[in-house]
DNA sequence: TGACAAGAAATTTTCGATAATTCTTGCGCG
DNA sequence: CGCGCAAGAATTATCGAAAATTTCTTGTCA
């Protein structure tokens, strides 16, 4: 919330808020997007309005087809399985590299980030933007950081947006998230402990998660009116 | 060269057209970008030029920053480096999974893009859009079909032509590209006979040669006037 | 009834100009 | 001689309207 009314440019405001709009399911799923009407809304003109989406196109967040506007993007159980399964492989070979090849200074800050994650307390009042989902982000970043290639985990980052955006939709769905702290707790200690099959095996099972609690909600192929 | 003109938006012409100078290294990397004269030579206004560059943004073709414009993505040894890595680790893993998984349509594209590639003369004339890059690039993503993430798949094709920029700006410079086909056929061979570790060896050695060719050529730190 | 075309309305894309910000240059001062 | 600073130049971001295109509506004809 700071540097969105600061020194930042309106486009990138905006990029910011629509962001947790979509991300947390306040803009739903598969819906037109109105230019004239986010314009007004915002109280802008149709450049940085533009901009914006723009940029939510690139994260998929938004789809853009040539002279036929943008959309939200949709979202189903198929999409949910493919992303599901991008993140088991992409993290198993991330978090085996890691494990691999992480030194001290990895090794501790997966500690550390555990540490403060555990201290966050779980407030999705703002969702998108929650402090605990950015401590979340961090850990799973932490986990594959030693792994040897930025690319990737900046790729692996952006299928935990991804998979957040359907974390959100099911908890205002009414999903219960049970206990992740004991999830992460094991994960991260299978991982300081260098047992590589293990720590791919919970991760990938806590990826599965959240999976198999949207199963049921999307299966009638999720139409909103 | 088709849709770039006919029913196709400005922003998405251009967008086309400034992504295959990046890529083939007409536009110098770490050159700052002029939008004036964007619009001049494009004869259009802020709006389209604008909007492409942000959509290469979102490919990391070139980079942006508030109020200071854009810039084409500089290129290094270490990001080089960087690519190949994820590189080799995410085409080993989705290999290896479409190899485990993959039924007689996946094997039968892999014969045929493959046969396509040997058939496509190398014409590095027009690099960015040549046929020999299309048929290289669906050559190494039909490897990957079978994965079971098709967001997988995208990515190493993002992977792909991130690399592909590397290879160009090394054969303008110079460089000789040996026979990629004998390398190609050796892959598409141990894949189809579902000899993963072969297979896998023998990608990552491909990948790997393309940096080894740069090296030299990188090692200064790539300063250009 | 249903397909289809013409025109109207709404929307997206692009334009040209303005406001806001950053970069540059040159001057004075320590 | 170098450093900070202010005025001017250059550039980016945003605006509001015009042009181009798609979508919707309605009326006609088989």
């Amino acid at each position: 919330m700071n540097k969105s009314e600061s020194t930042a440019t309106l486009a990138s405001s905006i990029f910011t808020t629509l962001r947790e709009e979509i991300l947390s399911g306040v803009l739903r799923p598969d819906t037109k997007i109105n230019l004239r009407g986010l314009c007004e809304r915002f109280d802008v003109a149709f450049s940085p309005v533009r901009e914006a989406l723009n940029r939510l196109s690139s994260q998929n967040l938004v789809s853009q087809t040539d002279r036929r506007g943008f959309k939200v993007a949709p979202i189903s159980l198929e999409e949910l399985s493919d992303i599901t399964r991008a993140r088991c492989l992409t993290n198993e070979i991330a978090l085996r590299a890691s494990i691999a090849e992480g030194d001290a200074d990895w090794e501790e800050e997966v500690l550390v980030s555990f540490h403060r994650l555990l201290r966050t307390p779980r407030d999705d009042r703002s969702p998108g933007a929650s402090e605990w989902t950015q401590a979340h982000r961090r850990f799973h970043t932490a986990l594959l950081a030693a792994c040897g290639s930025d690319r990737l985990v900046a790729y692996c980052d952006q299928l935990f947006d991804a998979a957040e955006r359907y974390r959100l939709i099911g908890l205002s769905a009414g999903g219960n998230w049970g206990d992740a702290d004991s999830e992460h707790r094991a994960i991260m200690q299978a991982t300081v402990d260098r047992k590589a099959d293990e720590a791919v095996a919970l991760l990938c099972a806590h990826f599965e998660k959240t999976r198999a609690q949207l199963r049921t909600l999307l299966q009638p192929s999720a139409r909103g009116p």
